[in-house]
Formats: structure tokens, C-alpha cells, sequence
DNA sequence: GCGCCCCATTGATCTAGATCAAGCCGGTGC
DNA sequence: GCACCGGCTTGATCTAGATCAATGGGGCGC
């Protein structure tokens, strides 16, 4: 059957471009954009462009970092890991850098990385990526937006956790999910749902039970698709909250420096 | 009685400086070493130093940041709210900034600040901030170091929640506070219980549990009194983890620029 | 002295969500 | 065709920790 949603994705990733050279990608890297030519000339001549494939771990927790790592394609997890015992802390998508923090601090990793689906990135030597940070106020104030984005994503995943219960969770995701699309037009979970309820901090057994309860506000599931039959019950029982489900985006500074 | 360690700390507090200017507390801060007397003096002109009371509210949930504040003595809590329902985000302890990720993107604040005890500051006008970070490369880079160690804590405490559970957080919790103090020697917890529940993640009652149950692994606990029986059973079944329970410094990066 | 308030403890109960344990369904290999 | 495997659902059970409720006890005002 064909499927619109799923063609709309694959349209858009054929026609996202995928760069060829590492100064390419950082060029196009949107919060890179006040950053001189020169700078990111010199960057990229100590970078390199990798392609890894789903399941890699790029980094591991207490790893002191080598590399800077600019996620320009996919998406990575990061894992908080107790011997056997794996949990979320969060995923990134691209554009963005992995835990910059440590890698400017010199400092150990606080998490594994392992790519989901596959990964683009620029992987860029640490020392050259601090030294660059360091002589370059540009770049500097670039990696600032950088970090600030994604102190406030963690905060706002923390409030997602205490504020809300899974149910709360699950409905708020949806939402978000179906905001701005057209109405009775089915929409499909992006990921797998093992994924999604692992994202939302709850097993995908309470998943499965939470998106089946959805039923009684007005969706109907099948299997990945949801539809939506009447939007009312359900904005009526959870409110999304700005200050939790917006998108945290990466917003550069201009430099007044010159 | 006679009590040591209160002896030492309002000892500490008699000694440590008090600013009696907004630019002599940014000079006396050790993570803006680097930053230039110029540009101190420029901040410090748009700066007023405020002493605020316990149970002040410095900035209110989705309020835009007119100020940037820094911590210079005492303590406030950042609090997600949801109605009447209070959830601990962070406690930020001097010297430090608070939100600075919300001042510098001019974003809504995420999380209500409370002071606890009382609380020293030097407020900042915001637009004069952002301008300073943004013309001076040596304070960017302070900064940056600021909101990176802010990160790092951010993910501690989430692997401290996700991955430990009530009693494990507990005895990491006293095991932190005995470290490198003289065994034998009673040590008194630095906070009200209530608080230090609150930090941990639980109830006052699930903590009060927790800590009577660390009579099991050799601590007499009396009152706010701990003391070390034998040090052994309990670092054997909890065992710290600098990646969770090391305290997160303000590490500045020196500028190379100049 | 008494009463009050706030904090802590302790016990009893409740419950959200995890975990355990079958089945099920749709694809893929052979 | 059949077997297998990975992801999903569904039901039954378990449990960590919250919540509710009662008591105690120290500090403080008067």
C-alpha cells in the first residue's frame, strides 16, 4: 500500500544533501555560520569524515575525549551504563556536537555513545578543536550556543521525568507528534516504539499499555499509525508545556568582537 | 556541648571574604581569572551586588531574563513547578551563574529560583552581559567553561536518579561527606534532612528510612550525627563512582587570542 | 511553667510502573 | 511449505518508593 508519510521521509532524506568533505559539512552547519572561512578552514584540516553504522559506540563513558565529534547526519545515543544496566540520558540529533563539555574540559566522557540508524560526523582532533575554541571568540560563542541548547534540552528532559507520569508522557509525545500536521491524515511513529518508550524513560511494555489507553481520548492506533479522530479529548487531559516539549534549538550569537 | 565541626564552618564563614562591591566580587571570582580588568570594570558598571534573604524567589518559571545573576555566597534552588507540585531541578552553589543558558539565548527560564539560607549576588543587566560575552573573547570563554560544568552536573544527577536506587544514593551520599574527613570523628550532615531528601530524589520519609537502615553497614547515626563505626561494610556494598559523585568544578580555559 | 510549631521518625497502606511470562504477528531464509 | 527471529501486545505479579497518619521531641514565645 502506498504511504505517504514514509515517501515524504525518504523524499527528504534523497534530497538532504550529504557532504562530501569535512569542510563542506562545516560550512553548512547553520550555528557555524558567523564563524570565519579561515577558521573553519583550519578546523577542517584536522578533521575527518565518518560514516558509522547503526550500533557503533563512538565513545565510551570515562573515555578521556581525543576527537570532537559533529553529528551532521543521524542520531546518537547517550547511555548512562552500571555494569549491565543501561539508561537513557539522552539522544542527539544532527546538527550538533557530542558532549562537548568534556571534550573542552578535558575530561572523562559521563556517557557511551552508540549510533542509532547511521551516523555522519566530523570528527575533529580535540586538542586542535580546543585550540581553535580558545584563539577563535567566533567559535567560541558558537560552541556556547551549542552547550547552552543542550543544558536546557537536559533540564527539560528532567521536568518531563518528575512532572509528569507515563501516561502524561506518552499523550505529550503524540501531540507534539501530530502538531501541524493536517488532521485525519494518519501519521507514523518515527522510530520503533522500543525506541520511543526508551526516549519517554519507561519500559515498552508501559509503553504499549499507555499508547493502547490513548484509545479512550480520541486516537486510534494501528500498530505504528496513528489517527486522529477527534483532537478535543486529548488536549483537554494533558496541556503541552512550552517550557517542556518545545524543541531546544541552537540559536548563535552574533560576534560583536570585530 | 562543644561541636568541632559547626566550630569550623562558622569559623570558614567569619573568614570568607564578603565583596562589599559587585566589582570586587567578580574579581575575587577564581573561574574569570582570565577575563581582562577592563572588561570586569565594564560589567561591574552595569552590576548591582544584592543580599537576598531565604525563601526569596530570584526569577519565576517562563519569566525572560533581565539580569544575569552570579552566585557569590549561599545557596538557591532551581525548581521545576507544575501547579502546586514542586520538583528539585538543581541546587546551585556559589560561585557560580544561575540559568545562564536562558540569559544568553534571551529564552524563557525553565525552573523557578529560590534562595536557602541567604543568598549573595551580583546582578548583571542582561543585555549588557550578552554584549560583554559576546565583544570579549576571554569572558566567552569563561563562561562557556561555567555552562559546561552546569551540563556535567545536569547529567550526574541523572545517572545519580536513574541508575541508583534509594539506598545506594543514600550511603553514596554520606560516603561522599565522610571522604578524607578523620574517621571517629563525628561528622554532622550540612543540611536539613528535608533538604538533602530533596537533592536525593526521595521523600523526607523514604530518607529517614535509608539512613536508619545504614546502621547495617557499620554508621551510628544520631540525629544529624554520623558516626563512623567501621568504615568497611558500607564501602563495600556502595561504591562511588567519580563519574556520578565527584563534585563538578569551574575549570576556565585560558584564551589564546592575544 | 504551658502551648505551639516545625522537624523527624515510624508504621500502615497504596500504587505507578517494572518485571516476568506467554502468545502473536509479519518478515526472511531455506 | 516450514522454522525462526525480532518487535509488539497482553496478562499476572511484584516491589520500590510515595503517601497518609500518628507520635515524639526540641526550640521558642509568653
Amino acid at each position: 500500500m502506498p504511504d505517504p508519510i514514509a515517501d515524504a521521509q525518504s523524499a527528504l532524506d534523497r534530497t538532504a544533501h550529504v557532504p562530501s568533505t569535512a569542510r563542506e559539512a562545516l560550512g553548512h552547519t547553520p550555528w557555524l555560520r558567523f564563524v570565519s572561512e579561515r577558521t573553519l578552514d583550519r578546523l577542517a584540516e584536522q578533521a575527518m569524515l565518518h560514516r558509522v553504522p547503526s550500533g557503533s559506540v563512538l565513545f565510551e563513558q570515562s573515555e578521556i575525549p581525543s576527537f570532537a565529534q559533529l553529528l551532521i547526519g543521524g542520531c546518537v545515543e547517550l547511555i548512562a551504563a552500571d555494569g549491565t544496566n543501561e539508561q537513557l540520558i539522552e539522544t542527539v540529533n544532527s546538527i550538533d556536537l557530542l558532549l562537548p563539555a568534556a571534550v573542552l574540559t578535558r575530561q572523562p566522557y559521563l556517557a557511551r555513545a552508540r549510533v542509532v540508524g547511521e551516523a555522519h560526523l566530523v570528527v575533529i582532533h580535540a586538542n586542535g578543536f580546543r585550540d581553535a575554541v580558545t584563539s577563535d571568540h567566533a567559535l567560541c560563542l558558537a560552541v556556547l550556543s551549542c552547550q547552552a541548547a543542550q543544558f536546557r534540552r537536559q533540564v527539560k528532559l528532567a521536568k518531563n521525568l518528575k512532572l509528569r507520569s507515563v501516561e502524561t508522557r506518552v499523550g505529550c509525545y503524540l501531540l507534539n507528534l501530530l502538531e501541524g500536521t493536517d488532521l485525519h491524515t494518519p501519521v507514523r511513529l518515527p522510530l520503533e516504539k522500543q525506541r520511543i518508550a526508551w526516549q519517554l524513560g519507561m519500559s515498552r511494555e508501559t509503553f504499549s499499555r499507555a499508547l493502547a489507553a490513548m484509545t479512550r481520548y480520541g486516537l486510534r492506533i494501528e500498530g505504528d499509525t496513528i489517527e486522529v479522530i477527534d483532537p478535543e479529548p486529548l488536549r483537554a487531559h494533558v496541556r503541552l508545556d512550552p517550557l517542556i516539549d518545545s524543541p531546544e534549538p541552537i540559536l548563535p550569537l552574533p560576534s560583536t568582537s570585530d
